[in-house]
DNA sequence: TTGTAGGCGTTATCAG
DNA sequence: CTGATAACGCCTACAA
C-alpha cells in the first residue's frame, strides 16, 4: 500500500516541461522567475505531491534543518515547555527540533556535545540554564558553526542571542510583598552555588528587603541546590532557629514544597503560622496545599523568541531579549497574624 | 578559529592511500577487508578526527537517522523520562532524538503528523499514550516506511512494537492494599473515557474489590480527565456523598494532587480522614504532603527498551515488552481507623 | 580483498 | 529569466 516512490525534483522538472533549477528556484521562492513558469511548476507539485528532500538539500547547502535543545534542567515542566515554545515557531518550517539531555558534571561534556553538534551538523542550538551559563559551551558551540541563543536570568550574552528573565527584580517584588502582608522576619532558601538564576534570585532577596527597609538576619538565610530535599532541609533549618521566620521566600517551586513539608511535619499551619512563596510557577505550585504564591515566567513565549532568533538571525536583534515575571498570588501567603507564640 | 574544513571520506581515502569504498567498508565494519588494510585507514580516521557526514549517509541509503517522539502527553515529567530513556540507548549511536508534540483534538492531526514523518524521513518513531492507542495512526506511520513503537499499558500491538506496563494488575494490587488496610468504602476517580490506560485502571479496581470481597458503591465512582481539577471536583463529588469512603483512589497522581485539595478545603486530615492513592509516581507524589503512596511504573527503562525496538528490528522480538509496576507505600494511605464521624 | 562508475535529490555556477 | 553541468559526501553494483 505503500506509494511506489516519493516524487522527486526530477518528476516535478520533467512533468512541468522546465529544468530542474528551475524547478529549485520555485522551491527557494527565487524573485527572478516568470510568474507564468512558477505557476506551472506550483501546478505539478501540488498535483504530485511533492516535499523537497531535507537530507538532499542538507548535503547540499552543507548545514542541516534542525534545531538542537541542550539541557541539563531538573524541571521537566520547563523542559517541556520549552520545548512547545520552540515548536510552535518552526511547526510550519522546515526544521525540526532534535533534544539532548546532558549530565552537567561529566567529564566529558564539551566533548559530547562537540561529537553531538557536529554528527548532526546542527543548525543551532538553544541552551537552558544552568548549562547556559557556561561561557565556554556557548564558544564551542559557535565555533562549531552554529547559532546559539541562550536563555537565562541574567544578561548572559547580546539581544541578538539571548532570552532572559529579570530574576532579581521579580524576587524584589516578591519580597515586597511579603513585607507589605506584615512580615518582618522573612527567611530565604537559596539556590545552589555557581548558578547564575541562585545568585540573581539571591541579589533580589537582598534588594527587596532592602526596599522594604528590613534588615536581613543572617540567621534566616539558607542554601539548598533547587531539589525538593535541600528544602526540606532548609526549611527544617528555618523553622528550627531560636527566633524563627513567618515567611520564607524559596529560590524555587520545588524548593518551597519541602518548606512546606518540613512545616507540616513540624504541625506548623501554613499559611497561617508560615507564609511561603516560590519561584518558577511550575505545575506542583497549584497543585499542593495550599496553592502556592510564586513568581511566574514567561517560559513559552521566551521559547518561541529563542527559536525565532535562531532560525532567522537576520531579524533576532530585533526581538526582545528580556520578559517580564509576575508575582502569581495564591494562599501560601497571607497576612502576617502576630508572633505564633504569644 | 574554525576549523578550516571538515575531513571527508575523501580526505581519508588520499591520506592512507586506499579507495573511498574502501574507507566506506571500514565505516560500516565490512566484514571482507585486510585487516591491515582496516587498521591503516582507522588511524587516518583518527587522526583526522573524521566523522562520516549522516546527511549524506541519509541520502545515500535514503533514510534519515532521525527516530522521532510524538505524543500529546499532558504529564512532563513523564515525557522527560521518555526523552532520557530514548537517549540512553541512542547516545552512542548515529541516531538523534527529534521531538513533536502534537494536539491530539487538531483536526490536520493525521496530515501534520504524515508531513513530519515525510519530511524528515524518519527512520522510526515512538508513540506515547493517549496516541499510542490510535491504530489508525500507528498503520500511517508504518504505511510511510518507518517502524513504529507504541508505550502503552496494555497489549495494543505485536511484542516487536510494544512497550506496556500491566495497569489493571498494579491498580488490582492497589487496591487489595486498601482493603489489607481495613478499608471497605473505596472512591475511584476513573481516568477519561476513551482512553485505554484509564480503561485498564478501571478494570484493575473492579477486580481488585472483587479479590478484596468488597462490593462497589455505585455512588463512590466518580470520573476524571486526568487533569487536576477534575480530581479536585471528583473528589468534592466523594466526599459530599451520603456515605463517604474512607480511601479513594484516583488514577492519576494529579487527579489525586486534586482529591487531596478537595479534603483539605474541607478541613480533613490526611491520611487520618481519608486514605489516598494514586497512580505514575511522578515528581509531585512525593513532593505533596502528606507524600503520596502511588503506582510506580518502569517509564525509562521502557523508553531505552523502545528505543531498542526502533533501531535494533531484527532483535526487537527478543526485547522484553511488559514491564511490572509497582506500589510505592508513602504515608497517604494508612489503617482505617474506624467511621471518622462515630 | 579492493577499485571504478554511477546514483541518491538538491543547489551553485555560469553560460545563454 | 532559464538551463546544462558540476558539486555535496556517501553507498551500491559490478568488475578486477
Amino acid at each position: 500500500m505503500a506509494k511506489a516512490q516519493k516524487p522527486t525534483i526530477n518528476d516535478v522538472a520533467r512533468l512541468s516541461g522546465v529544468s530542474k533549477k528551475t524547478v529549485s528556484r520555485v522551491i527557494n521562492k527565487s524573485p527572478l522567475l516568470n510568474q507564468a513558469t512558477r505557476e506551472k511548476v506550483e501546478a505539478v507539485i501540488a498535483q504530485l505531491d511533492y516535499v523537497p528532500n531535507p537530507q538532499a538539500r542538507a548535503l547540499a547547502l552543507r548545514r542541516n534543518f534542525l534545531i538542537g535543545l541542550i539541557h541539563d534542567n531538573p524541571n521537566a515542566q520547563m523542559v517541556l515547555n520549552v520545548q512547545e515554545g520552540i515548536l510552535d515557531t518552526i511547526r510550519a518550517t522546515e526544521f525540526a527540533l532534535v533534544v539532548r539531555p546532558v549530565d552537567r558534571h561529566s567529564p566529558t561534556l564539551l566533548d559530547d556535545i562537540r561529537h553531538f553538534i557536529e554528527q548532526q551538523r546542527l543548525y543551532g542550538v538553544m541552551l537552558l540554564p544552568p548549562l547556559s551559563e557556561n561561557d565556554e559551551l556557548a564558544r564551542l558551540c559557535r565555533d562549531l558553526g552554529c547559532t546559539v541563543v541562550r536563555m537565562g536570568s541574567a544578561r548572559l550574552d547580546d539581544e541578538a542571542h539571548l532570552v532572559a528573565s529579570n530574576d532579581q527584580e521579580a524576587v524584589c517584588e516578591a519580597v515586597e510583598w511579603l513585607a507589605h502582608l506584615g512580615h518582618h522576619r522573612i527567611g530565604f532558601v537559596a539556590g545552589p552555588e555557581g548558578f547564575r538564576s541562585a545568585r540573581e534570585r539571591e541579589l533580589g532577596f537582598i534588594a527587596g528587603m532592602g526596599r522594604a527597609g528590613l534588615t536581613i538576619d543572617p540567621a534566616l538565610l539558607t542554601r539548598g541546590n533547587y531539589r525538593f530535599e535541600s528544602g526540606k532541609a532548609a526549611g527544617e533549618a528555618l523553622l528550627d532557629a531560636e527566633n524563627p521566620p513567618s515567611a520564607i521566600f524559596a529560590s524555587n517551586d520545588v524548593m518551597a514544597a519541602g518548606v512546606l513539608h518540613a512545616a507540616c511535619a513540624r504541625g506548623l499551619r501554613v499559611p497561617q503560622d508560615l507564609s511561603i512563596i516560590g519561584f518558577d510557577d511550575t505545575a506542583i505550585a497549584a497543585h499542593i496545599w495550599p496553592p502556592l504564591t510564586t513568581v511566574r515566567w514567561p517560559i513559552r513565549a521566551m521559547a518561541r523568541t529563542a527559536a525565532l532568533k535562531l532560525i532567522r538571525p537576520e531579524t533576532a536583534a530585533r526581538e526582545p531579549a528580556f520578559f517580564p515575571s509576575d508575582l502569581v498570588r495564591r494562599a501560601s501567603a497571607i497576612e502576617y497574624s502576630g508572633d505564633p507564640t504569644g
